[in-house]
DNA sequence: TCGATTTTGTTCTCACGTTCACAAGCTCCT
DNA sequence: AGGAGCTTGTGAACGTGAGAACAAAATCGA
């Protein structure tokens, strides 16, 4: 066991390995709720801060950054800037990550402007699209590019992370191209279920699924006052047919 | 106990109250998977069948379903097109939800035209900015009316979601307002912790958050081979400052 | 130097979610 | 009619996450 550099001489006996995934989720809050801390002119914040900052229970957020080893001090709280500096560590976004974008329909369009994107740890080195139509396009400082160039760039600029934003009909196709060129993190706004190898980390974010999930918490409020009792099969009961299309827009 | 009126003999015993949170979150994506399998013909399908084309686990997706009552077949599946019924008539997207969108910059105006919105279930009712050089802008079918207007359309048009797609800074402000109109559910795209009563039910979506997980992932991935001891305290022992600002463009 | 006060880091307990495994129930074939 | 073969629905075991509570450590003042 090293010896415990000039840190403390507890010992954070190395946590680095297994933190929680949903202590993983959580940290770029902090993050950021860290640097508004930090460019409000705040110097150290107890738990109790960081954690309504944050919005979450501070027991919660002491776990986590426990986690992370023991950067605070009992009795003051944590210094805002080394503690920052420290998960950004962690996440990893003292470095900086590669990233393409594929499918610049309105929604890749948007992400290429988008300044939340421009997130330091984060440089997009090519937006792609297969429609030879958008390809020479100019987006801010960057022009669309041919899907064909795919490999050649991910290749050249070491990307690690590709953002899918192309609609559900090409996307499995487009997540292939992907990994087969080497990319090895995906984020996908497709709405299709995407399946990528072992060692491929893929997160989805979906839109309709969110407005699906809130849709159902507004009916049972709806419904809480106006329905309390049998709220079992409203109309219909038999029939089947005549629903249209409801689920999403699979297909283009 | 309403003595099961058509459906079966078992009874489901109205497992309504109370579905589990993580299974709510599915739903949608059982709903999609439904659809497609419908789109393509098939009319019953296995729970196997089912889980593969959601990408989970058959067990769990049984799990699910079982939750909102028998609707299975024992040694035979689920019939597609009813059992795609009754998820929606679940989850609420049987009825139109009313919806407006409120910050029309590059996200806002993606959404606006995005089709995965105009999943069958949410009708967008308005364009909200407080621009006025936005005001009165054409997009798609729908013109860009001044934020003054909320309160009048959320009356008139029965809206009960809103989805917030300005800057961090004016989030909360936004947030507010379309409380205090009536809404009760919210989407919430900028980068910041919103603060709501109880009652009003809110889910975020943020980019850079999910780059910084992949971020994290991707780090280990890397570290893995290169740096399997001492991957404490790299650089930087003892002095913290110059990191930029990581953490998302807090504030415009 | 010592005690009071503050706040972290951690332990313990409980709730939730996932997965396994199997009985119950349906269909089909003989 | 009866048995073989599937597939659902669910009970039980397991693992992960959340929150309460408290001991350990730091500061500050007397």
């Amino acid at each position: 066991m090293t010896p415990a550099r000039s840190r403390r001489p507890g010992a954070p006996t190395r946590t680095d390995r297994g933190i929680p995934e949903a202590t993983v989720a959580r940290l770029p809050v902090y993050l950021r709720a860290l640097t508004a801390l930090s460019d409000s002119g705040i110097a150290t914040a107890s738990s109790e801060d960081l954690a309504t900052a944050a919005g979450v229970n501070s027991a919660k957020l002491r776990k986590d950054l426990s986690y992370l080893g023991s950067y605070g001090t009992r009795g003051v709280g944590y210094d805002v800037e080394y503690l920052r500096y420290q998960i950004a560590r962690e996440i990893g976004v003292t470095q900086d990550w590669a990233v393409v974008i594929v499918g610049i329909g309105n929604l890749g369009h948007a992400l290429a402007n988008y300044s939340g994107f421009g997130t330091r740890g984060f440089r997009i080195v090519a937006l792609l699209d297969a429609d030879p139509k958008l390809v020479g396009e100019r987006i801010g400082d960057m022009v669309v590019r041919d899907f064909a160039e795919l490999e050649e760039i991910v290749a050249a600029d070491r990307v690690s992370i590709g953002v899918i934003t192309t609609p559900a009909g090409p996307a499995q196709e487009v997540c292939d191209r992907l990994v087969s060129a080497g990319v090895t993190s995906i984020l996908n706004f497709a709405p299709v279920v995407l399946s990528v190898p072992a060692g491929v980390d893929i997160r989805k974010v979906d839109l309709s699924i969110e407005l699906q999930i809130l849709a159902y918490h507004e009916q049972r409020k709806s419904g809480e006052a106006a329905l309390p009792e049998v709220p079992e099969l409203p109309a219909m009961n038999g029939v089947v047919t005549d629903l249209p299309s409801v689920g999403g827009g699979v297909g283009a």
